[in-house]
DNA sequence: TATGAATGAGACTTCATTCAT
DNA sequence: TATGAATGAAGTCTCATTCAT
């Protein structure tokens, strides 16, 4: 009996410590991202000593790993059970959106640390991000003044504009396809008519 | 006079060093991003000495910034340029977006320091992000079957709206702005119908 | 009296754990040698706690000094009782070699651990070590093929010859003693003939 | 003509660091052993930073490693040496050790980093090394007495014979081999008459 | 008494930066 | 100006030992 109590102790403050340690690494994560983000800084946010983290993870990479690896899964899987609640690809789209953006909310910190980082992983980049969609929200403004473009929020247009660019530029740096003239028209295409078909 | 032929010279040889510099810098960086670029390497493939690199840059980091800014101002200007030649908000952003890729494809290297290692600095995020464009590529598919989404290329698509909504999302998080439900509306809208009104 | 039958059952169990502990530092010790035996494998191997490890011995070093002062002192008494059997010094040393060899045999593990590791406390050194002893198999075969040396086997002296040789150089080389000159000497002659004096 | 000297002058205090570090090495290796010796305690040493010591092996064991294998190469080419100058196993054997003994005076450091930490890699062995020497002196001392044992230095034929049976026991726990009786009586022989062969 | 979670000093190794030549 | 040897702070990880239950 004794041993049984004991080993639910053990589980228990296990259990205790491995929240306080994955609480901690999720704000330490996503406050300095990943190589600003030191094993004794983690350790002392969770108030615990450094040896007591490599009981829990054999490396900071498995930690990251976990944490990452956990997230996307959950996201998808919110992502995943809202598309099953309706039909077709619009509406599927719809409420997706709508999951990503409630998840993110709920999830601040772990969204950070998967996108908020991913754009820009350091200050030096994130200066160049902010000066393109500073460009990108005027050319908005200025469509939507001469209304060639619907009145959509600029900031976040603006934002999903270079957002699109910087990630299909980057997949299509590695690729042996598509020329640059196609590869422009199609994204122009995209982003001035969305994936609606005209009359849809 | 022998002097001043003299100080040309020497400017002439500093400016070719710095050039073999940022030449070397350029390389070395795209191949192994930031963080696994060492001076060392750098300056090797520069053909110089360490201490030397010194002379050129006070920092590691001034290297970094100054090529990415460098990068950032020439892509600009050819976007400007680009923009200069035509009227009106659309045709602007149809040469501005021949110009980016145009551009992307004469400097791999230096879009894939700005961009490419910025989407997933490390393995690990990229995975996540692939696994995110797969599902968007099997969504984009679907809809394009059902006909409720245009024939655009998934894959392009599917990466444009991965990369607008991670961007999106860690502008938002920051934010004490926009609901959720909102930043939902507005993308599903964007990504649905682009920028241009409807009867446009 | 229930508290003496009480106090000698707890004894009784100590006594078990004792002997569980040692038989499983005995294991580990002999598989991955001193250095490479951690605390905690030896109570997971014995079945306990680490925290009960240490209400047996104070530290790591003391269970390991406890068991080689066992082993040692269990050798010792194995080897003065065979030589108590019989007369003369020859004789003590036959039995004394067969009671070593016999223990050995009954006694790996601890053998392994006290002699074994000692000879060569990793990889590196025993590459070395087995090199010498290459080498003198040679050398005990050429001379036993000439017909100088009998023919003994030579793995075995060939062993012995580095193993005395060993021994004997890291006693010589802390002493204000023998010259090198000598030193060969003695060894030699030891080598070549012997304890028995000629005609013996 | 300038990049000569300096590359010249680079190489130089190059080989001077090393030299510094290689003779640091062999100290504090020799007094304390492979295990208790720390890169910084090495590096102190030498008077160099730690960074230093990684400019010239990449790792503590390889630094080991050369040594060990460079004393061994050493020791082995003086030994060979020594025996092309004679002719017949007995002689090649006499010189042999000669000249072992004398390198082993040369180069205390050395032969203490691999035969002197080798009999007893730390403390607690070293003084159940000391008990069996002790007894084999008592022994040899007893049979010399009786004239049944030659009179030759006790203590070096008593380190002699510690070493021998160590090293042959080490190799035979290993071995699926002759079995006990038969080394104890190879063994005897052995120390008894040695090598030569009677009437020899 | 028994336990295993927690500790933290200490080891190795890296690399941006300095400095003597 | 150019060099590359040298530096040492800082980071990750280990493990003998302690301690609360």
């Amino acid at each position: 009996m004794a041993a049984v109590v004991n080993l639910t102790r053990y589980q228990q403050r296990r259990e205790k410590t491995k929240q306080d340690l994955l609480a901690a690494a999720r704000k330490v994560l996503a406050e300095r991202g990943y190589h600003n983000a030191k094993i004794i800084d983690i350790a002392a946010a969770a108030d615990i000593g450094v040896g007591t983290f490599y009981l829990y993870y054999p490396t900071k990479d498995a930690l990251f790993l976990e944490m990452v690896e956990e997230t996307a899964r959950l996201l998808k899987e919110r992502i995943d059970e809202a598309r099953l609640t309706v039909e077709g690809a619009v509406e599927k789209m719809r409420v997706a959106n709508h999951a990503f953006f409630c998840f993110a909310e709920e999830n601040r910190d772990l969204l950070k640390i998967i996108f908020g980082h991913g754009n820009a992983f350091n200050e030096l980049l994130r200066t160049v991000y902010g000066m393109f969609v500073e460009d990108a929200v005027e050319r908005v403004a200025d469509g939507i003044e001469r209304a060639e473009f619907r009145a959509l929020q600029s900031h976040i247009v603006a934002n999903a504009l270079v957002g699109m660019f910087a990630q299909v530029v980057s997949w299509w740096i590695d690729q042996e396809g598509p020329s640059a003239s196609y590869m422009a028209e199609v994204m122009t295409d995209f982003a001035l008519h969305g994936l609606t078909p005209k009359q849809g």
